[in-house]
DNA sequence: TCGTGTATTTACCAAATGGTCAAAAGTTTC
DNA sequence: GAAACTTTTGACCATTTGGTAAATACACGA
């Protein structure tokens, strides 16, 4: 039996954590890491400030703590991009994923929009150690893809650039979005827009 | 002689205002609202604290300076779209205009884009009076070129998002693109990608 | 060069904020 | 139901931070 053994948490030690990463992610993507203080995400829990920092360590812990459960949540749809699967449904089955998680997920987007905007102070490790040996891997399966005729040649670097800042202006500028439209939701106008858009571009020269 | 009259600002005036104003597009850029300290621009000025306050009536007001400053440079390559001109060349002139926007003045970029990441909270009202009128304008020329048969038709709101989306991605997220390109500078593949991304989106169905 | 308005600094302050600690209140186990 | 534990609270602290006030240094026109 390990020493390590961490003692499975108890009922209550889980719906805390979990109320506490809840209410932090609401606040910390409304008003970024420095914005967001003790008191805000304990009132939005329903918990103590000293309660909280009785399940983390401090505000600093919480952040780490979002992060690295958001850098899951932020590759999954990448990851289900099929190398053996029709490369335009691949690709468009991916900016329709995207698509879809900034309108359930608009929180995380704004967590990740914001800590990359400073620089990624917290999350450069990540980016290196995660995120880009798989861009570097996808990169190569839709270069493959491209070299096969599948589709039009372009630098799939900044395919994949533009698939992920397209999708996640909808949940990152939402506020601006939201005067422009006058508060008409935009998912299902963007949905069509951006199959369009992708299509054209990826649709090789000679069928 | 209207008893208004600001009394033109001295030499040194100027030059205190301007390295203030500088100072501050640094550290809120990179940091944020709640992030930046009056300090840190206080040192990056190269001015003592009170000395900054001696010229600003405080933190809000140097960041609401900027913002109204940003407004008018971030709506300019918008206003440049000639109705007149060939509308291909006009909506890809435009897109070229914005991504070099953001090569050029990345921390403009950023400073507005956290600013509607959290809400467009000093924002809102600018967004309402000067970019919905612009924005609802120049849709309405596009829509009439595309009616024309000179474009493909497409939502023009979600297109202008789209070239927003992909060219301030460059600056905003300029972290992530220098982890994931080993630092190399994107710009020059940027501006092809984005080019025959829009050009092909955009070409009318029958010649 | 002197005097007047401008610019700058030194020394502060009050509020906000991240965090601590020991005592109290609950739970669970035997 | 008492012992042993986990959880919660109330009071408190040190630091940071936006901001102030009065005194001092400086610029510049007469």
């Amino acid at each position: 039996m390990p020493n390590a053994a961490p003692k499975k948490p108890s009922r209550i030690q889980q719906r805390n954590r979990h109320l506490i990463l809840d209410a932090a992610l609401d606040v910390f993507s409304a008003h970024g890491y420095r914005g967001a203080t003790l008191d805000q995400i304990a009132e939005a829990a329903g918990l103590s400030k000293p309660n909280i920092l009785y399940y983390f360590g401090g505000k600093e812990d919480i952040h780490v703590t979002l992060l690295n459960q958001l850098m899951e949540t932020w590759l999954d749809p990448l990851i289900e991009m099929d190398s053996e699967g029709d490369p335009m449904t691949e690709l468009l089955g991916y900016v329709q994923r995207k698509l879809v998680m900034s309108r359930e997920l608009p929180r995380e987007s704004r967590l990740f929009a914001g800590e990359i905007l400073q620089g990624a102070p917290r999350m450069n490790p990540h980016l290196v150690a995660d995120l880009k040996p798989l861009f570097d891997e996808k990169c190569a399966v839709i270069q493959g893809w491209m070299d096969a005729g599948k589709l039009a040649s372009i630098d799939p670097r900044h395919l994949l650039f533009s698939i992920w800042s397209t999708t996640q202006h909808y949940a990152d500028f939402e506020a601006q979005i939201m005067v422009l439209l006058s508060g008409e939701t935009p998912y299902d106008a963007a949905s069509d827009t951006l199959d369009r858009m992708f299509r054209n571009l990826l649709q090789p020269e000679a069928g």
